[in-house]
DNA sequence: GGCGTTATGTACGATTCAGTTAATAATGTG
DNA sequence: CACATTATTAACTGAATCGTACATAACGCC
């Protein structure tokens, strides 16, 4: 025990000194924030460089080329919003219970990381060049169309959702309203007003989100008894 | 009269060989499909030129400086898709079919305009920062809000859509779903599978898109006889 | 038909920026 | 202690690329 305590204590003097993946995470984090406000071609290593605590040297030592690093930085923002879904639970709700809450999680997800939102929207801009090359951010999202299957599934059965519904179109469907809130924010609100991304607008947004989903796909006529 | 005329036809001449409009035209044209392609940054002006019919210094001579030249293209874009909408004679049809009109319009629209969805999402990246600076974008597309109202207004007097809608929110609802397809179509197809930008995907999210909007807007027990 | 204005081409300057070199040193490991 | 790994710094290279200087051609007007 003291001497595993010991070497844990050692390593974190080590790491006071020498730390290779704080260095690394350092670099992925300053990288992330360059990069999905000026894009890859916009973005600046010496920029990068400045803001970490290390040197250029380093960016190049670990992530070899600017492209590399861009490609770690992807992968790392779609690693950070995975999950969520898987920890919702909504297998203890009622069909429409966990249909609203899965809209509102995505929505609100979406709302709280625009850096992972606007490296989506840089990643479309190269036609999603640069994540073909990645091998795990493929298999991160597909869990979610597999809770919300699930879903439909329960509420189908139950007798309150329609036949006939695609999981993956709903998806899609979900995903577009919320994600379209944040990535084209700018330009709505110069044109439109800024009405819709206040505080109230927001709140507003993200329920009628919910809303028409749920009238989406609920029956027309439901039986009462079901 | 003859004199015009005669004039007139010299312009023709001379545009043969001096052609200012058509040179603006040419760049613009070569510019929206660099910058749309590769973003402000990674627009490359040599390039630009290369393509073109003329020069370098034309760019320059005609538009100051890469931000000029983006600026414009990015106001051409806007001009381009303006209209349209205003075409569509929304008025001559009973609710329910305009509002389906408008959004499979709306869908198909956008699908036929990869550029100028590539345009407003580089402008969302750098902030909207640019179209700022332009007068006119911002009055083109407040008519496509006005004649929604129109429809709605006409549903509700007629019983078959709810009270209490917002134009504006119904405009976003419906841009979401569309600028969505087109924007992040090379990430999500990669994620998960092109099935849905496939011709019969499209028509089905097409299709589909107006049956949500609908479904959102309509009373849930409409009265027979309205 | 000369002269100012507009339009155009060529070649070059100046700068930015990704990536490298080279020298050095601290740390941990066997 | 030899030796590999990790880290740091500053100066440098070379290519890419924005923008300009300069020369000049066509046109429009008086």
């Amino acid at each position: 025990m003291k001497q595993g305590a010991a070497t844990k204590e050692e390593k974190q003097v080590r790491q006071a000194k020498r730390d290779p993946e704080g260095v690394r995470r350092d670099i992925l984090a300053v990288a992330m924030e360059e990069f999905s406000q000026n894009g890859l071609s916009g973005a600046r290593i010496d920029e990068i460089a400045a803001r970490t605590r290390t040197s250029k040297r380093m960016i190049y030592y670990y992530f070899g080329d600017k492209e590399g690093l861009y490609q770690r930085v992807l992968e790392e923002a779609y690693a950070e919003v995975r999950g969520g879904e898987s920890e919702l639970e909504l297998d203890g709700l009622d069909p429409v219970a966990a249909l609203v809450k899965l809209c509102r999680y995505t929505f609100d997800h979406h709302r709280r990381n625009p850096s992972f939102i606007r490296m989506v929207m840089i990643e479309n801009i190269h036609h999603g060049r640069h994540m073909q090359l990645s091998e795990n951010i493929r298999g991160l999202n597909r869990l979610a169309i597999e809770s919300l299957e699930a879903v439909l599934k329960r509420g189908q059965e139950a007798g309150l959702f329609r036949e006939g519904l695609n999981p993956l179109e709903l998806h899609w469907q979900i995903s577009a309203l919320s994600f379209f809130n944040v990535s084209n924010a700018a330009t709505f609100s110069f044109i439109f007003g800024d009405a819709l991304f206040m505080p109230d607008g927001q709140e507003t947004l993200s329920s009628h989100v919910a809303d028409m989903v749920l009238r989406y796909v609920r029956v027309e006529h439901p039986r009462p008894g079901a």
